[in-house]
DNA sequence: GTTCTGACA
DNA sequence: TGTCAGTA
């Protein structure tokens, strides 16, 4: 690794220091800049991704959808929403636009999680099942 | 030693 | 998604 490629100075991480900060593998990360999902702020003259606390906190973000099932597309239209939402440049009727499709997800990760509250329920079952009488 | 791209038992 | 290859 070269000079420029250090981005300790600048406040970047390289994906390493994200991956092991988000518990995610650096083969995801890669994944979801393919497909558009998280594009890393930068790169070095050498190629390697920039990521920076922004970034991290919209990898939390999809870490968070990951076990409710959503697809990498719904993701993706919840981080450009949140993203309008906090763009001070975004005009009134895109941020109602944004809060409404929002409250859609929203909606959407309720029954997802119930969903998932039952999975645990039954896996819990399966464990008291087993239990040493 | 870390990251990159591309490919696939 | 994991992992291995062949580089830089």
């Amino acid at each position: 690794m070269s000079d420029d490629d250090r981005p300790a100075t600048s406040g970047f991480m390289h994906i390493g220091e994200v991956a092991a900060r988000t518990e995610l593998s650096l083969r995801s990360l890669r994944h979801w800049e393919e497909v558009g999902l998280l594009p890393p702020s930068g790169r070095t003259e050498g190629g390697f991704r920039l990521y920076t606390e922004d970034d991290v906190a919209k990898v939390l973000v999809i870490r968070r959808m990951k076990p409710l099932g959503f697809t990498l597309e719904a993701m993706k239209d919840v981080l450009h929403d949140v993203e309008a939402l906090h763009d001070p440049a975004t005009t009134a009727p895109d941020r109602e636009a944004a809060a409404a499709r929002l409250a859609v997800i929203r909606e959407d990760a309720v029954g997802r999680r119930a969903k998932l509250a039952r999975q645990v329920e039954m896996a819990d079952e399966f464990i008291g099942l087993l239990a040493d009488p």
